[in-house]
DNA sequence: CCCTATTGATTTGACATTAAAGCAATAGCC
DNA sequence: GGCTATTGCTTTAATGTCAAATCAATAGGG
């Protein structure tokens, strides 16, 4: 952000360090996810990695963990279920569960693409050291539990 | 340059930095633009923000500055114009140019809105000091022009 | 056993986003 | 001048995104 405005010297440190991580994660990410296949999406790839590190989950779940709302969720699976990826099974117990589930296609899919963009991740941030890394996890850690971020 | 194997040690300590850092950024962004109007868009405030700081631009230097898409422009200046924020004129000299301008409406809407986010941003980081925002930033730079980042 | 509140999922409407195709205007070359 | 390439913008198709409204199922209180 090209600032030409001057303001306390808190708030230019502020808006200096925001407009660096904005740029560093939109970089990263897209960078990092140049090795995915054309026929996915990043949104797409994150619900198959959490279903298979965590194994099968309902709709609510699956929002929780990846900070997106319900119904951008259903329009993701949908999508995936078109693809034949995962599949939808209404709960017995309780019918407004939707259990969403890895197919034998999607889970083999998802395997074998993770670990490429583990790597790729890995070397967009080769840049730096690992104690570079772990002061960078540390310092975002910090600004994402900052002063209106929700109790954990 | 040819990749070399860096290890799981490596790809964890990498991965977990990743996470961290794109939290971080949903988290502050989701948060520090809470306090925009409902009737504009964190994309809207871009654009009106970058109008104001740096004068009229046509919509390739919009689109380089705020690192999105022409056809992305093309519909957020649609919206702004309707809202009547900004205006468009065809440049004289090269008609292929569009050049976008802020309104006097459009002026006195993002002068009276921009103190306010730039101020929620700052009391979002507020929870780093002024010495670990830098580092932030610096590490940010740092990661966002890594292995694969186009020469500057 | 009802009435109501809550919860999970879906739908809808509006905006964002990109890639790719298309259009219009200019620049370069012969 | 005229052909071609480039450049800036718009359009289109597909997906993502949220908020709000809606629907279905369950839970709780009386």
């Amino acid at each position: 952000m090209p600032s030409r405005y001057q303001g306390p010297k808190a708030e230019i440190d502020a808006l200096s360090a925001y407009i660096k991580l904005m740029r560093a994660a939109e970089s990263v990410t897209t960078r990092a996810h140049a090795v995915l296949p054309k026929d996915i999406t990043i949104s797409q790839f994150g619900v198959l990695e959490v279903l298979l590190h965590c194994g099968p989950l309902c709709q609510t779940e699956l929002a929780g963990k990846l900070l997106k709302s319900g119904g951008n969720i259903t329009l993701i699976v949908d999508n995936l279920e078109k693809a034949g990826h995962v599949v939808r099974e209404r709960s017995r117990e309780d019918r407004r569960f939707v259990t969403v589930s890895l197919t034998d296609s999607g889970r083999a899919f998802i395997t074998g693409l993770f670990p490429k963009v583990a790597a790729s991740i890995t070397r967009e941030l080769s840049a730096l050291s690992s104690a570079e890394q772990f002061t960078l996890g540390w310092l975002c850690k910090k600004a994402g539990t900052g002063a209106s971020a929700p109790a954990a």
